[in-house]
DNA sequence: ATATCGTGCAACCATGTGGTTGCCCTATGC
DNA sequence: GCATAGGGCAACCACATGGTTGCACGATAT
């Protein structure tokens, strides 16, 4: 995975994760064994993804007391929407540019 | 890899794929070894790596003669940028929700 | 007609990834 | 102190993935 946006997008990439992201932005805060709670998998499984998307950013886990807490963190996500709308509209602006071609060709 | 915005955010992952992205919408259409003269790879890499931003979506080559022209596609785009608005207005609803309870436990 | 260029397809290899099981460590409860 | 629950770490396995090479096929140029 690359680091950055690749890492943010090679993380949403898995649907578990993408769950996990979305549980964690309604919860707030959850323990890998509640999450593996409601996934077809096995806690390790679910700590490994959460390490993934700890690694890109979207997730941070901090140990309180016997227990893990993770919080999500919206600042990757951000990241990536800019990286799309770049790209949007770098493409739209090439469509702009093909307007003004054809306009200027057929006055 | 998953489907719909899985496939997307699969493919925007690695980092040639995004270079292929953002190329191809500058250029608006090229071939696949146009594309692979920029890149230090093969031309088959290349071309997997087109098959695999087809496949979600993001592109679309048509076959022209004896060679293959790609083009851009925008709409995935829009898909992937809803996901992550979608998370992240869940988010900052749940920041709102914890506001609200924060002001009525200080009232 | 023949040579050539651009593609596609298939096999193959190395590495990464999702998932499991097993073990050990640390913190809580009695 | 001792049992127990939650977590991290490591090994392991099956399979997907990124990359290569080799070859066959259709389209163009001479």
């Amino acid at each position: 995975m690359g680091d950055g946006v690749g890492a943010v997008f090679g993380a949403l990439a898995d649907p578990s994760r993408r769950y996990l992201v979305e549980r964690l932005a309604d919860l707030g805060a959850a323990t890998p064994t509640e999450l593996a709670g409601e996934l077809p998998m096995t806690r390790q499984a679910v700590a490994k993804h959460l390490a993934t998307l700890a690694h890109a950013g979207l997730v941070h886990g901090t140990r309180e007391g016997r227990n893990t807490v993770y919080r999500p963190d919206p600042a990757p996500l951000r990241d990536a929407t800019a990286w799309l709308d770049r790209v949007g509209a770098q493409w739209d602006e090439r469509l702009a540019a093909l307007a003004r071609h054809v306009g200027r060709a057929s006055s």
